[in-house]
DNA sequence: TTGTACGCGTTATCAT
DNA sequence: ATGATAACGCGTACAA
């Protein structure tokens, strides 16, 4: 059996309540004591029992990282691993534990809220990539659960970190601009998250802002897999006049779009010229090496969990909204 | 305020321990006094309270995915995505959830390790590639903590399931020798890993059976990552006479390794074959698309916690040990 | 079958 | 500054 706080009270000849006091140190106890029942501690390697305690606080120290139905096909994203990084250093550092929540299907994504949420597993979530209408959103709302999602949310009551999408997507086309391509078209990510709205539009407002007309044939839809990023670049090389260049809303789908170029036996950057999104360790080791927006993913997280924070310990009240800027890699690809 | 067993038992008019009863599926009750209980808890909404149940009952229904600092950094390959989904859909039907450790430094594994263990945050412990001499593992077995590694561990005490790797290895290089090739290179993954280990062990068989004689110069160590394995094939090929194929023990070194030798203006597989390991889902995207060794990742996870959950609640009392099959899976490279 | 009463290991309030 | 003592919400012997 493991030791308690009676226990350490016994051995340090106090009571168990300066133990307590000693353990979440409490100001008003004597140096002395408190020194003796620290040494006791360290001496029989006590530990507080993390039930127990959540039990008289209300609170676990748990934060959970949920990912929707609608995305967890998309956890194999080097996007992921990155942004868990980020996480869990930063769940570190705020002496949080991180639980996963991945939901699969719409009754697992039911089921799990209560048994997770419901019973009280956790202080708080972050959400990562939900769709703009997901009604999970509103569910935490309801339960008054406190959460920042990863990526903006129009909800004026949810907190988020995103990155500056528009910005980015900006960016990638106007250095496309500047290079002297005219005929640019885009593989956009999931038009129903926010994420792939926000890049469309940047990508837009390049070419307005360039007087360069818009061709609808030049859009294409993917899903943020290599597989979608294969296909939609299959319909854009269809289209006539050929486009010259393509602005690919994350890296894992220009991969993708590379194959379908290189499948057609046509080459990167000489007839098609790709700038990708993401950054992701992967995209430095393409051959040739892509271009592209890096995000920096792992602040991403760590942020999220710093407002959270915030948010749990009730250090603010209002929802946070914070913005971070990409910038543009150029290497080989565009 | 949520509602408590207390809520519930007035609501209904019986007493708490019935509800309670009802709540665990206790076989004594009268199936009318339950049925009005559950549409009481149904109608509320209640969920019990997870911490208050761990106090009584000892468990938290939390178990850990820990991976350890020396390999911590190789979370981005994209192997350990795939386990955890395996671990989390495995999770799911035994009710359990996923907390996830990752070590980063050994302070941090020393501190996190006190946090987390012994604070008994967790019923048990998913170990993820651990190197043979971790310490870790020593750690859980002193403290009687559950656990399963994912890969073999020669401590008879530990449960684990792994891949057969070196009837993997041997499988690959076995290929390649049935295709003709003769001086064939390895790129293995960490010695100080089982895997890395029986890769290379397989590797040898396969030459000794066929007859071919070991050439050290051909045996080059990597770490499962994509920059080392580009390194260890530049060393391969500073080799005299050239090898003409190379078994890498990983899909992400083996893209390393491509990109090696493209840069030293060679083809694949026409002056190198490559065969690697894993069939990660970007291997079949490869230009061209990656010969490899499939080993089934997810249910590797969903194994060990399968595993896990029958030493977690006493079904058994003896180490676990099972070993899964991989297969080739011949595409282009080899 | 059902209810009573105690214990799980903390924190927090109230005296002292 | 320190020590009793009452919660926190649940499971479970034991009694009825």
């Amino acid at each position: 059996m493991a030791y308690t706080l009676e226990d350490i009270a016994r051995l340090a000849g106090v009571s168990r309540s300066t133990v307590s006091r000693v353990v979440n140190n409490h100001p008003s106890v004597r140096p002395e004591v408190r020194q003796r029942v620290w040494d006791v501690i360290r001496e029989v390697g006590y530990q507080p029992h993390a039930a127990a305690r959540s039990l008289a606080t209300n609170r676990t120290n748990i934060i959970g990282l949920v990912i929707p139905e609608a995305v967890s096909t998309l956890f194999t994203d080097p996007f992921f691993p990155l942004l868990i990084r980020g996480i869990t250093d930063a769940c570190y550092t705020h002496n949080y534990h991180l639980m996963l929540a991945l939901f699969s299907t719409p009754d697992q994504e039911e089921d799990l809220y209560n048994r997770l949420l419901k019973s009280r597993y956790l202080d708080g979530v972050v959400l990562a990539s939900t769709r703009v209408d997901d009604l999970l959103v509103q569910r935490l709302l309801d339960d008054g659960i406190p959460f920042v999602s990863i990526g903006r949310h129009t909800d004026t009551r949810v907190s988020y970190v995103d990155v500056d999408n528009v910005a980015g997507a900006r960016m990638a086309v106007e250095h496309l601009l500047r290079r002297g391509y005219q005929r640019i078209a885009t593989i956009t990510g999931p038009l129903n998250m926010a994420a792939g709205q926000d890049r469309l539009l940047g990508y837009k407002q390049a070419l307005a802002a360039h007087r360069v007309p818009l061709d609808e044939a030049l859009i294409q839809e993917g899903d943020f897999t290599e597989g979608g990023g294969l296909a939609a670049m299959e319909r854009l090389l269809d289209v006539q006049p050929r486009p010259t260049a393509v602005f690919v809303a994350s890296d894992t789908m220009a991969m993708g779009a590379l194959r379908a170029i290189r499948r057609a036996g046509l080459e990167v950057p000489a007839d098609i010229a790709i700038v990708g999104f993401d950054d992701v360790p992967q995209a430095a080791f393409m051959n040739p090496p892509l271009t592209t927006v890096r995000q920096p993913i792992e602040l991403l997280g760590a942020t999220a969990v710093d407002i959270l924070a915030d948010q749990v310990t009730g250090k603010t009240d209002i929802p946070q909204r914070v913005v971070l800027m990409p910038e543009l890699v150029v290497r080989a690809t565009g």
